[in-house]
DNA sequence: GAGTGGTCTAGACCACCAG
DNA sequence: TGGTGGTCTAGACCACTCC
């Protein structure tokens, strides 16, 4: 037995409640989640068979399933096709998800606070105008921020938007991030194209985030789509490469 | 009727193979990705609601919901519960993979070519073997390359792989993609981390990659995990920012 | 050959959304 | 109020893996 560990497996005390109104497969998804988290469950280990764990739980083997399922997009577990399933050796950070800086930063404890230079509605430019696929000339809300942790400078950023998608203020602006103020308006984004790459900073971009002229800087550009496939926000940042990296986790699927 | 297009649907000429190895639900999902993205199925259509679906298709509802879910998984369309199944306006360029560079290039018809440098194996440094999770002093695979298009250096790639993974010779990482390597030797990576930054080269890159010292490199280190959870490959790459950008398609879920 | 996950059926009830 | 997707059941047969 070269790879799988422990024979044992798990749900003992896994309660299932039919009068919740959340899902069975989503409770048994999450107590499964929490158990492996915790470390209870420890990788390596082999699940019951679906037919089992079906009769364990008092439930169908379609529902049991399902809550696998969920596991296996979560990246938590695997299934062997005549083999079972078996609890991965975790090592995901974080999934990979369509967040702001904001969030990203708060999320990590860093408290970051939001300078905005300015917010200004004009027509859009040519190059503005094809990244969101709009008619040259379609009016659009140009906003101009400096992002910053710890009292240091970490990013400038430049966010276009159709009007009329969100009302934006430097208030609100300042007191959180661009995409909570989209959710909180009801946006929900659910697709977006990005592009990373590098760049020497010019003088002036030096000057307002604090390095020296030519220092490397991240440039990070994405296009952000909601459920109907309408354009969003088109976003061109610049991080300091010297306090900031994107960290991303892929799941093979 | 402001956002929703046609009422028409597609199912006319959908043929299912019953007597075919390939699954019911893939079949009926294949098709409809077909249709979609030749544009036979214009974005915004209304899918036939799934009993119907199930009905025209001689199929049962949840075979259909299974393709239904995995066309919606691809981010090609959009279920709203109590009003319907929509074709999306879709901007995906192309899923978030665990790729390599060398499928990359070769995919965009970019006809990477490689210089490998050395393969050396010898104990992990203390970093390498954090990195993959490895007791010090265990020995590892040192790859060193460099990989050019259209005859320009494009990147400096070091890769560590523990030893016994796969067998690596200097011939067969020229011919194709590590990571083509690692399929072949029947490794199927599973999940991965991934940082990316950027900063100035040094000297000695700069002379590799046929840059000015402190010219801007885009930085991607990455450990790749195999399905059991095990370290497979710990990659630092050095990427001339002028040639080269991350693109990459976020999905939410 | 025994056991596993992969697929499929034919129903059922419910929660949500629109008119 | 009617129609939609979301969830759930209790079976069935098959393909694959391992012994």
């Amino acid at each position: 037995m070269p790879e799988c560990s422990d024979p044992a497996n798990a749900p003992a005390a896994f309660s299932i409640d039919r009068s919740s109104p959340v899902p069975l497969y989503y409770q048994v998804a999450q107590q499964f989640e929490q158990a492996i988290r915790s470390g209870a469950v420890q990788p390596g280990t082999m699940l019951a068979n679906e037919v089992e764990l079906a009769g364990q739980l008092g439930l169908s083997r379609p529902t049991v399933r399902q809550a696998i399922g969920y596991l296996v997009d979560q990246g938590l577990i695997v299934r062997k096709r005549g083999v079972g399933t078996q609890v991965v050796h975790s090592k995901v950070r974080r999934p990979l998800e369509l967040t702001s800086l904001y969030d990203d930063l708060r999320d990590t404890g860093a408290e970051p606070t939001t300078l905005v230079r300015s917010i200004v509605e004009r027509e859009v430019d040519q190059e503005d105008a094809k990244a969101l696929d709009l008619a040259p000339g379609t009016p659009a809300v140009y906003v101009d921020r400096i992002r910053y942790t710890a009292g240091e400078p970490l990013a400038l950023m430049t966010n276009v938007l159709p009007v009329g998608v969100v009302e934006l203020t430097a208030e609100s602006l300042q007191a959180t991030g661009l995409y909570q103020l989209l959710r909180d308006g009801g946006i929900h984004l659910h697709l977006a194209n990005q592009r990373i790459g590098a760049r020497p900073a010019t003088s002036a971009e030096a000057r307002d985030l604090d390095e020296r002229r030519g220092a490397a800087l991240l440039t990070m550009s994405r296009v952000a789509y909601d459920t109907a496939g309408r354009s969003i926000e088109y976003g061109r940042h610049l991080y300091r490469a010297s306090r900031y990296t994107f960290e991303l986790t892929l799941v093979e699927r």
